[in-house]
DNA sequence: CAAACGATGACAGTTACTGTCATCAGTATA
DNA sequence: TATACTGATGACAGTAACTGTCATCGTTTG
């Protein structure tokens, strides 16, 4: 027989979203969290850096998602052209329907603390994809730039889609608020 | 005579940034700041909100600076020419040597959670752009885009100004970096 | 001149986070 | 099979960021 129940990360990771959700992040203390997940407060820490970032374990995935997309672009497609296949890729890691990252977003637009935190994975993913467009020979500033309007192009489409009124899948969104994007910097 | 040293507030700043400097922010304690300014850490965290804060208190002024010169700007303008006024205006608002602006930024480039304070201190200006877009009659997610293009001009211009091989007014890299991403969106 | 004010100090309390050592089921090794 | 090793966890003490609260006492105001 095992000698801890299993999955202790996800446990953590459940117990600490239902709270959040229902005190919120501030009035939830670790202690709490770990109790809920039958652990103590240390073993929290051993999974995650810290309160926040157990909202934000899933960034890992969405960055290599992004970076693999990049690399397997055509070399033929314009920098900011690539950049919008990646965001795509980076949408198909998501479930499908917006449930998920909908209770998730609530929690973080509920705390500023969680907003850095979150704006600060956003700019880890910016700078990962101006990485990849520098390998495939874009010059700066133009890498940086092209990347930076990718991921403010994610926000725009990424707040749509979990919009109540939403019907559209987050790919396609995409590539709407990408179009309007183009139009904005042609200075219509 | 006046009860207390006058300019309580300056020389916490002061001190901290002197000890940021030497030893780095995670191995510096308020405690430390506020011994050094001849106060009690008490008293650091009512000028201050946190310990991080202290190195952003200017980004007030630049806000206003910010969405003052985009209501000022001629209606005419498209969206993205007016941000790049606006600008300008933040610009001036620096002082016109890099020199303090590199001390402080090499504090907060060796340091994550300054880089965090630092990002949402950006995204709240590009917030309160687009706020402004908004009231100039732009729709979202024209604002909200046009806005968010800015701050990533502004911060490859920052970088660009306060680099050690750079001769140029931050006015001038400004605009220079802003033709770039245009170049970038037009798909070039 | 008395009362209200406002910046500061003193001090106790909470909690996020870290360092360190012990525990012990499972696994590899001799 | 016995022994050593490993790896996830617990136990526990410690640091430091931040908060709440009350006292202090020059200054300002009526």
């Amino acid at each position: 027989m095992a000698r801890w129940e299993p999955n202790a990360r996800g446990r953590l990771a459940q117990a600490a979203m239902d709270l959040y959700s229902q005190r919120g992040f501030e009035q939830t203390t670790v202690a709490e969290i770990a109790q809920r997940a039958g652990l103590t407060e240390r073993t929290f820490f051993r999974h995650f850096a810290d309160k926040r970032e157990v909202l934000f374990a899933g960034a890992d995935a969405l960055q290599q998602a992004l970076v693999g997309a990049l690399e397997d672009a055509p070399r033929s497609l314009a920098p900011i052209d690539a950049v919008g296949i990646a965001l795509e890729a980076v949408a198909a890691q998501l479930p499908e329907r917006p449930d998920f990252s909908r209770r998730r977003q609530a929690i973080i637009d509920a705390n500023p603390e969680l907003q850095e935190r979150e704006r600060i994975k956003l700019a880890s993913l910016a700078a990962a994809a101006a990485d990849a467009l520098r390998r495939r020979g874009v010059a700066d500033p133009t890498a940086v730039l092209a990347a930076e309007m990718g991921i403010a192009v994610f926000r725009v489409a990424f707040e749509r889609w979990i919009s109540a009124t939403n019907q559209q899948d987050l790919s396609r969104v995409i590539r709407d608020s990408l179009d309007e994007l183009k139009a904005v910097t042609a200075g219509k």
